[in-house]
RNA sequence: GGCCCCGUCGUCUAGCGGCCUAGGACUCUGGCUUCUCAAGCCAGCUACGCGGGUUCGAAUCCCGUCGGGGCUACCA
């Protein structure tokens, strides 16, 4: 029996979480799902210039709105905290010291400004560039020298000669000579960890054994397998790798801020369901095998494997996305799309959330479900249910003031007055047989006048159930205002 | 430059030596339906980067080549 999987997800959050990061996040919260194992959240913020609390919080935010749930982290604790690097310095001291003493690390002494002339050098010599072990084998007499020059220094690893040679879960066995991996810095002069320290250190110590991240960090991984050597880990402990290819922009360059919304707080304001981008992301380097598409958080815990993810990049598609979101909008409950529409109708000032308004919103929902792909576009939608000084769209005044459509208008007007009941069925029956049949108008000639002036938009939901939603007096009262344009 | 990774329709993908004259989805185009907009339905366009092998047979295996990407920090 293989011990128990545990997925660890440690994001840097120098800013909002992004597209990639939350395809990571899924998909190894899906393979801990499946595997029945523990999925774990850590904050990688050694780098203490670029990560903030805010950050920090919104991330935690993303995750939960998203519904990828931690079992050991940040607020639901565990066996292996604390889980913000910041507050593990001193484990990283520990283990600095303890490669120093085995020799397996030593101090540096060089200057930045060694360092860039070396590697200048190197670049003009065309070899690859990379730390030529300057300080390997100091003796006494030069540290002292270095030393006694009010020189400080850096802790590095010292990587053996040889090579290393992994298993990629998603890419096979992927090796690397360490001529081409030079000594790395553990830690800085001040003795604060680097990231390849941190998380090896606590990938061990957690008992980390999936680690699912983006394939920028590949070529990383020989230094963190040296570290797992120095610690002592024995081959059968180290993590496995799954190095997750990158999700790139539309136009193929690597996703950014500047060619397309990478933030996923963006999509949660633009109306996107959490369960549509969950959705639409796991069908970015990954598939169920077969043609189908839409998939719950459920069928994705049930279906997900690592054998199944791509090694080649994908281009993240927004109208896929879009498309997916109005399948699952549609696929909501008349309840839950209230619950979804209110924060939007809310915050865009349509509605203040009386329950008369709220019972009004729930009766017009469907006849606009099939209509929206994202929920911000519900406010328009629904606006002239409730705006208070109601006024036809400048653009499509002009299209109601004419001679045929004041007529129209008039015997609307005229037809509909009488009427006791006012539902869409009998509007529509009086409307088509005095317009159309009586007046032998198109119907979208006849209509579209009508909807102009009772909805303000040459586009709006169905006619006649707006009308009814609207009541019969403001339907009335729009229709005579309009007349009178 | 060096090292590493990747390469099926415009995009996401199915495909793991014969079921492929390459399937599905999104997009796009045309049509149907129709009170607008959608939704729905039908049809259509478009792909195995290239060149060599291996094999009776290759999108599937091998080599090369070209193209794309990543890394090459006292960032992660």
């Amino acid at each position: 029996m293989s011990k128990k999987v545990k997925v660890r997800f440690a994001p840097s959050p120098t800013g909002d979480l992004h597209v990639g990061n939350i395809r990571t996040a899924l998909f190894g919260w899906a393979y801990a799902r499946h595997t029945g194992g523990t999925f774990l959240f850590r904050i990688e913020d050694t780098d203490t210039t670029r990560v903030t609390d805010e950050y920090i919080a919104a991330a935690m935010d993303t995750l939960k709105w998203l519904g990828l749930n931690w079992d050991e982290g940040p607020e639901v604790g565990g066996d292996n905290g604390p889980y913000l690097q910041s507050q593990r310095l001193d484990i990283y001291a520990h283990w600095a010291a303890k490669f120093l003493d085995q020799k397996d690390a030593y101090r540096c002494y060089c200057t930045p400004v060694e360092l860039e002339a070396t590697r200048e050098k190197q670049r003009a010599a065309n070899v690859a560039p990379g730390y030529d072990g300057h300080c390997r084998d100091l003796s006494d007499a030069q540290i002292a020298d270095y030393k006694s020059q009010g020189r400080e220094s850096v802790i590095r690893m010292r990587m053996p000669d040889g090579g290393t040679t992994f298993n990629d879960l998603i890419r096979g066995d992927v090796s690397f000579d360490h001529k081409f991996v030079p000594d790395f810095v553990l830690a800085r002069a001040d003795g604060s960890p680097l990231y390849t320290l941190a998380v090896a250190v606590d990938d061990v110590l957690m008992k980390v054994t999936h680690v699912l991240r983006g394939e920028d960090l590949l070529s990383s991984t020989p230094r963190q397998i040296r570290v797992y050597q120095a610690m002592g880990v024995a081959v059968e402990d180290y993590p496995v790798f799954a190095h997750l290819p990158f999700v790139m922009g539309q136009d193929n360059a690597k996703l950014s801020k500047r060619n397309g919304e990478v933030s996923i707080a963006w999509y949660r304001e633009q109306g996107f369901l959490p369960e549509a981008i969950c959705n639409y992301l796991a069908l970015l380097g990954w598939s169920p095998g077969d043609d189908r598409e839409n998939v719950t958080m459920k069928e994705l815990c049930e279906l997900f494997t690592i054998e199944k993810v791509h090694a080649s990049p994908a281009r993240f598609d927004m109208k896929k996305l879009e498309a997916i979101n109005g399948d699952k909008l549609r696929a909501l409950t008349i309840d839950e799309f209230l619950k979804w529409s209110l924060p939007f109708l809310k915050s865009a000032g349509i509605i203040t959330g009386t329950d008369v308004e709220i019972a009004l919103v729930k009766k017009a929902l469907p006849i606009i479900q099939e209509r929206i792909i994202k929920l911000n576009e519900i406010p328009q939608m629904l606006k002239f249910l409730f705006v208070k000084n109601f006024a036809v769209e400048s653009d499509s005044i002009s299209k109601i003031t004419d001679d045929a459509s004041k007529e129209v208008l008039k015997r609307s007007l005229k037809e509909l007055a009488p009427l006791a009941a006012w539902s869409h069925d009998v509007i529509e029956g009086v409307l088509r047989k005095s317009l159309i049949e009586e007046m032998g108008l198109k119907p979208r000639i006849a209509f579209g006048a009508v909807r102009i002036a009772t909805t303000g938009s040459t586009i709006s939901p169905p006619l006649f159930e707006s009308m009814e939603l609207l009541g019969k007096a403001a339907s009335l009262a729009r229709i005579t205002s309009a007349i009178a344009l």
